[in-house]
RNA sequence: GCGGGUGUAGCUCAGUUGGUUAGAGCGCCAGGUUGUGGUCCUGGAUGUCGCCGGUUCGAACCCGGUCACUCGCCCCA
C-alpha cells in the first residue's frame, strides 16, 4: 500500500462512479428543466461571511465544521459548505431581484469537516434547486414535486419517503418555541446529556434526538402543528392539499425541524432505511428570512439538495460506457489511426488499441465491451475494403471503405 | 470531538494455541504455431502482512502507540 494518501474524506471518481454522478445530474437537471429552472454555478469559496451570517446561534459549532482558511490577499474565505447561502449571495450580489420569481438549479462538490461516515464525505456532491420570490404554497408544492420526480425517474421512488412538516410562521414558531422550551424544562431529569445541551441551545433539535429515553420525553411533548396560527395553518393545509392533488406521496411528521432561525412554514425530508444512519436523501425547506438576514431585500424563497453520493448508492446499476468500435491494424498503424479518425469525425466511438497481435487486440475489444471489430488486413486493404466482425454475433463480413460509415450505422 | 470494528497481492478474503519457504479465488501477463475475442487448459509475476516501537530464541499472529478505512454518536447549514 502507498503511502500516498488522499485527502480524509475524499474520493477519487474513477470512471464508472463517475458515469453514476452524471447519470443522477443530467437527469434532474433535466427534469428541473422541465419546471423551469435553470442552471447556476456560483463559486465553491465565498467570503467566511456568506456563510457564518446566515448561521446564527449555532455558529460556533457549524464553524468548526467549515473548511475555512486565509488567502494570500489576507480575506478569509471557506469552501461552500452547502448551496443556498451562494446563491442567495448571488441573488443580492448580482440584483437579481429584478427578474423575481426565480427557479435556480445547481450541482457541484461541497466541502465540510466532519467525520465521514457511508455516504458522508469531507468533498461531496450536491444538487439543488431554489425558487426565489414565490410567497404562495404553490411554490413548496412545484419543488416537492420536482423532487419526487427526480426520485421517481432515478429508480428510488419505492426507496424513499417524504416527510414534511410546518414550523408555521415566525409567530407560530416562537410561540412552540417556548412551550416546548417550558415542557422540557419540566422534564431535564429524564433528558440525555445532549438534549440537555440541546435544551440551552437549539430546543427544537432535541425532537429529533435518536436517544431511547428522549423519545419517551419527545413522546409527550406539545407538538408544533397545535401552535400554528391560522395563516400558518391554512398555508400548510393548501401544501398538502397540492401534494394531494398531484399524487405525491407523503407523510406529516410533526417532530421534523430546522434548527436555523430564517426557516419556517415547510420543512422536508426524503428518507430512505437503506443507508443507516444517513437516511436523508434529500432535504428542504422555506426560508423566508434568510436574504433579509443576508443582508439582501426581504425575498421568499424555498429550496432542497441532495447528495449525489447518497443517491448513486442507491441506483441499481451503474449506467453502462458508450460501445466503442475496436479498430485493429495488422500492419498498416498509421491507416487505422486514420480510420479510427474517420470513424470518430463520423460519429462513431472509436477505440485504436495501442500494441499487440490480433488475438490481444481482441481481447482489449472485449474488455472496453467493443460493439464490433473493424481489421485492418492486408488482404482486405488491397481490395480497398477491411473486415467488420460482429463482436456479439461472431459473425464477420467484408466490407468496402467506401460503404463504411452505412454498414456500420447498426453498430451506433 | 467521542466510541466500536477492521487494516495480509490490483480486488475479495483465508492464515490453526506465536514456529522457519505467506496462501486461495478473481484479475493481470505469457503460452496452447503464421490473421480472430468471450469458454477451456497450462505456466508466470506480484506482498516492507498499514506504519513505528516493545515482548520473545522466534511475531502476520501478543502488547503499546500511530495512521487510515469503516460503522455509530455529536452535528447536519
Amino acid at each position: 500500500m502507498s503511502s500516498l494518501q488522499p485527502v480524509r474524506g475524499t474520493h477519487d471518481l474513477l470512471p464508472e462512479d463517475s458515469r453514476r454522478h452524471r447519470r443522477v445530474e443530467e437527469l434532474a437537471f433535466e427534469i428541473a428543466g422541465r419546471y423551469g429552472f435553470g442552471e447556476i454555478s456560483t463559486p465553491i469559496f465565498e467570503f467566511t461571511e456568506v456563510f457564518s451570517r446566515t448561521l446564527g446561534e449555532t455558529s460556533d459549532v457549524v464553524t468548526k465544521e467549515m473548511y475555512s482558511f486565509t488567502d494570500r490577499s489576507g480575506d478569509g474565505l471557506t469552501l461552500r459548505p452547502e448551496g443556498t447561502a451562494g446563491v442567495a449571495r448571488a441573488f443580492i450580489s448580482g440584483g437579481l431581484a429584478q427578474q423575481l420569481p426565480l427557479k435556480l438549479f445547481y450541482r457541484g462538490p461541497m466541502f465540510r469537516h466532519e467525520r465521514p461516515q457511508k455516504g458522508r464525505l469531507r468533498q461531496f456532491h450536491q444538487i439543488g434547486v431554489e425558487l426565489l420570490g414565490v410567497e404562495g404554497p404553490q411554490a413548496d408544492i412545484e419543488v416537492m414535486a420536482l423532487a419526487a420526480h427526480i426520485l421517481d425517474a432515478l429508480g428510488l421512488g419505492g426507496a424513499a419517503t417524504l416527510e414534511l412538516n410546518s414550523l408555521g410562521d415566525g409567530d407560530s414558531r416562537e410561540a412552540y418555541r417556548l412551550a416546548l422550551v417550558a415542557y422540557l424544562s419540566g422534564q431535564r431529569d429524564r433528558l440525555s446529556k445532549d438534549s440537555l445541551e440541546r435544551l440551552e441551545r437549539n430546543p427544537l433539535r432535541v425532537l429529533d434526538s435518536k436517544d431511547e429515553g428522549d423519545k419517551a420525553v419527545v413522546a409527550e411533548a406539545p407538538l408544533l402543528t397545535d401552535y400554528l396560527n391560522d395563516a400558518s395553518r391554512t398555508f400548510f393545509q393548501e401544501v398538502l392539499d397540492g401534494l394531494a392533488a398531484l399524487g405525491v406521496a407523503h407523510r406529516v411528521n410533526p417532530r421534523l425541524v430546522r434548527g436555523l432561525d430564517y426557516y419556517c412554514h415547510t420543512a422536508f425530508e426524503f428518507t430512505t432505511t437503506l443507508l443507516g444512519a444517513q437516511g436523508t436523501i434529500l432535504a428542504g425547506g422555506r426560508y423566508d428570512g434568510l436574504i433579509a438576514q443576508m443582508g439582501g431585500p426581504a425575498t421568499p424563497g424555498i429550496g432542497w439538495a441532495a447528495g449525489i453520493e447518497r443517491l448513486s448508492m442507491l441506483l441499481a446499476e451503474s449506467p453502462a460506457a458508450l460501445r466503442p468500435l475496436a479498430v485493429i491494424p495488422m500492419n498498416r498503424a498509421t491507416d487505422a489511426l486514420c480510420l479510427c479518425q474517420r470513424l470518430r469525425r463520423a460519429g462513431f466511438t472509436a477505440d485504436l488499441g495501442y500494441s499487440g497481435n490480433l488475438k490481444k487486440r481482441l481481447a482489449r475489444a472485449n474488455r472496453v465491451n467493443a460493439r464490433a471489430a473493424i481489421i485492418l488486413g492486408d488482404e482486405e486493404w488491397d481490395r480497398e475494403a477491411v473486415a467488420v466482425r460482429d463482436l456479439d454475433s461472431g459473425i464477420q463480413e467484408e466490407v468496402l471503405l467506401a460503404s463504411l460509415e452505412e454498414r456500420l450505422a447498426k453498430f451506433r
